[in-house]
DNA sequence: GTATTTAGTTCGTCCGAACGAAATATACGC
DNA sequence: GCGTATATTTCGTTCGGACGAACTAAATAC
């Protein structure tokens, strides 16, 4: 089944990008997350990857050291920690994407707005559909 | 981007999935690896995971252990190990998955025969492309 | 039939990454 | 202000999973 074959080509992508960055499988879904919600408490950290506060600060320790992010005290609230992506160090990795992006607009260029649309509507609800299987596992007992 | 998304959440199903099971990413890897391929020997799983031959013996006894897999001379070569999958063991975990398939069955439902087609395409050119992402980054040094 | 190569395992070891419990620092309620 | 609640860290520990080197067993070469 094709579905399969493409969820596995997609582990595997990131398995590989995380290796090239230097990064555990956590690490690099820690980067991932502050790159689609920007900026970050501890807390919220622990609160997306289910976590313990203790692995949080270590993981955080462990992105620091190698320079992917920064800590801050939240001015607002200084009990939080705010942990900030550096996007400078992220640029370095590009290349490793590009060769991705650059074949998927390519294959995007040969579909007609039509086609594009059910692609999109099918990429959005498989999505959902996948993220509602997940709960539902990790769920019931 | 929505690909990125419906990439990272074939990464949780995974995740999710393999502590289901009571195995690791590695195992579950291993397991997926011999359903496509059926039985392999111990030098095929090294080269399929890039894993040194120590940690394959390793990977082997584990999911022996966990009751997946079983361990078999190969007559032709004695030698030569052969890893074989338990599907009885598999179909246990069957309902694990019922929910994403259903989901995904009640999907493709929605769709006509053309918008079908173009989706299976997609999925199809997009895996490949991501294949070859994958190899390109873990190619050069 | 002895030497060499090949397949896999065993052994000792190491390291990343997770946890709970206790500690620290700050905010908030009254 | 004082006590309690909240955010995060530190500490000590544990565990899975990876490795290299040395070993065993079996096939192949000569």
């Amino acid at each position: 089944m094709i579905g399969r074959q493409n969820s596995n080509a997609a582990v595997m992508f990131h398995s590989v990008v995380a290796e090239r960055m230097g990064l555990g499988l956590t690490e690099e879904k820690t980067v991932d997350l502050l790159q689609r919600l920007g900026p970050l408490t501890a807390g919220e950290i622990v609160q997306h990857t289910g976590l313990a506060p203790a692995s949080v600060s270590g993981l955080i320790d462990r992105l620091v050291a190698k320079g992917f992010v920064t800590r801050e005290k939240d001015p607002a609230d200084r009990r939080r920690v705010i942990v900030r992506l550096d996007h400078h160090r992220l640029t370095g990795f590009a290349p490793v994407f590009d060769e991705l992006m650059n074949g998927l607009d390519a294959l995007y260029a040969t579909y007609t707005e039509e086609e594009l649309a059910v692609i999109l509507d099918y990429l959005r609800r498989a999505t959902a559909i996948q993220v509602a299987a997940t709960g539902a596992i990790s769920g019931k007992g």
